[in-house]
DNA sequence: GTGAAAGCGCTAACAC
DNA sequence: GTGTTAGCGCTTTCAC
């Protein structure tokens, strides 16, 4: 906490306060005499003043202070999001608090609350659901907030996200390419924007290249490598054939490779796989996974930039769906099929 | 923000707003009568009354915030961490904010001042370098700060760690059961307490067995793939004979491995190898790596709950060293020296 | 047990 | 260009 106040600076620069604060704030600097700005300046840095912010923000209800929901911090995918907006809000002088929600909607309610009761200036959520009331009453309300990674069905607001249906499209093309036919998609849930999105852009692609879509989605339960095992399993079980998978995602891929090697299928001989992301150290796996790369450090300085803007301007409320585009990284695992 | 202030609460409720303050805080509410409580309480509820944190922390001076200095929260190291203090912290009704400083002290420096200003109650630094004059600044002022993963040389602050000795010592005894006697340590940079604190523990386990020390330290400029790689190379060029390695993180092993990989060593034919952290997907590589596992969740909740022990009694400053016990993750890769 | 009054540190509106 | 005044929303003495 600031030890030294603004009165030991206005009085050792010999002014009032309220001059002080102008001559420290540069919105209000240039009225004020230039020679009186130095030294308060120079007293300010002299007694190490360092400016309350709670002070501040309750009497300008601007708090410098920003908040980003992620539904995991473990999951590899948020932590370049995180960095990628703490940069761009940080280099901005702005703050960021961190809340994880452990996936738990309840929770969320509860800590958006309370970032609320802080006075936050403004939400970057990635933790949209496709069917999410708090993103609506969060909508109508007047806080700045934009969506990343995840959009929501109705919800009205800024979002930043990779190109999915590219992304989906470009690793379709590229089995295909390499002559698979029977192509499977483990689809993200359905209660995710993603897993709907890429589940669409899949049957879409396959229709395109003249390619059955019956029973070619498995939905998965949640992005994780136990859901990819257990899609994996029903798939072994339903007898289905297949030569290629699109993964929803790495951690799906990672499970569906696991319960496939188990069965004895190996891959890229048995099968190929692609997923999504790009996970840290897919690229160390045997075989190196071939998956889509999402510039998820860009989306999260992307997001963090479009709150900023809002946050500058309060009254045009935005809602720019922000689309970043994605490359499919071709590794080997994604040899011709048998 | 809270639109609804606590005096609207008191006058739907018929009170002083004072009253209304007592009735909701737990400090204070049995000061007053119980039915008067109930009133407040409901009127609140039926209102959707938030406090303004702001105000309240102006006002007592406790903002309910912690901040958690992280060196790069895209190092899979940190994410457990921030999530087990996450977890404390926000059961506890504190609001967790993040800096990460990109491993740059002058950011650092800037970030933890700008937090002070901001009324936190409290840091957890896990960007602690060995001689730290940040770190021996905020000793001396009245701040609570709790260091987690890497301690500092001279500040008399409370640490929450891994017991790092105890790791070192069961890889080389690993490594020696399976008759290895020509050991490399790739150690941590030595501006971090991680890598003095293992490669004095190297050496002192290599000596109990009888085992030469010298020149079988290696230090890497940087916990990084890439410095791991450079010292591999560093070790290849030496020409020092060895047949297993001690790497001081994961990643140091990880970039090691590359490089012997491309010059011919095989793993673990040809050499062995173990890491320090297990983090995600160690044991999907091929092949696995064995690793000294860190509970990483359990220090960041440790050491958020240190923090609050502090800052509830803030007389008492206390230098507690907690070091959590670590395992041995056998998976294969060190097999017995050829 | 409750009301009145003061003030946390700062800035915005208004004087001069 | 600078000083004066008032108040952000809350808690906390101090009365009663």
């Amino acid at each position: 906490m600031g030890r030294v106040r603004l009165v030991e600076v206005a009085r050792a620069a010999g002014v009032h306060p309220a001059t002080a604060s102008r001559a420290l704030n540069p919105g209000a600097r240039d009225e004020v005499n230039p020679r009186t700005v130095q030294r308060v300046v120079r007293a300010a840095e002299q007694l190490g003043y360092v400016p309350n912010t709670l002070a501040r923000g309750l009497r300008t209800s601007r708090s410098f202070v920003a908040a980003l929901v992620i539904p995991d911090i473990t999951n590899s995918l948020f932590p370049p999001i995180v960095r990628g907006a703490e940069q761009v809000l940080s280099g901005a002088g702005f703050t960021l608090v961190l809340t994880d929600t452990n996936n738990d909607p309840d929770l969320e309610r509860g800590q958006v609350s309370s970032m609320r009761a802080h006075g936050v200036d403004g939400f970057i959520i990635a933790t949209a659901r496709w069917q999410d009331p708090l993103l609506d009453e969060l909508a109508k309300s007047a806080v700045p907030v934009v969506l990343v990674n995840r959009r929501s069905a109705d919800a009205a607001l800024p979002f930043v996200g990779g190109d999915d249906q590219r992304g989906v499209r470009l690793s379709v093309d590229h089995l295909v390419a390499h002559g698979h036919r029977s192509i499977v998609h483990l689809a993200g849930p359905a209660d995710t924007s993603t897993g709907r999105e890429r589940a669409t852009a899949f049957r879409a692609a396959m229709r395109e290249h003249g390619l059955p879509v019956r029973s070619s989605v498995i939905e998965c339960a949640s992005y994780s490598e136990q859901a990819g095992a257990a899609a994996a399993q029903r798939m072994l079980r339903s007898g289905r054939p297949f030569t290629a998978i699109v993964a929803g995602n790495d951690l799906l891929a990672l499970g569906a490779m696991e319960v496939l090697g188990a069965a004895g299928r190996r891959c890229p001989e048995d099968y190929s796989i692609t997923g999504f992301n790009d996970l840290p150290f897919m690229r160390k796996l045997t075989p190196p996974l071939t998956t889509v790369q999402v510039p998820l450090t860009d989306m999260g300085a992307v997001a963090a930039r479009t709150l900023l803007d809002w946050i500058g301007k309060p009254d045009s409320v935005r809602t720019t769906q922000t689309l970043l585009p994605v490359e499919l990284v071709v590794r080997g695992t994604t040899g011709p099929a048998t």
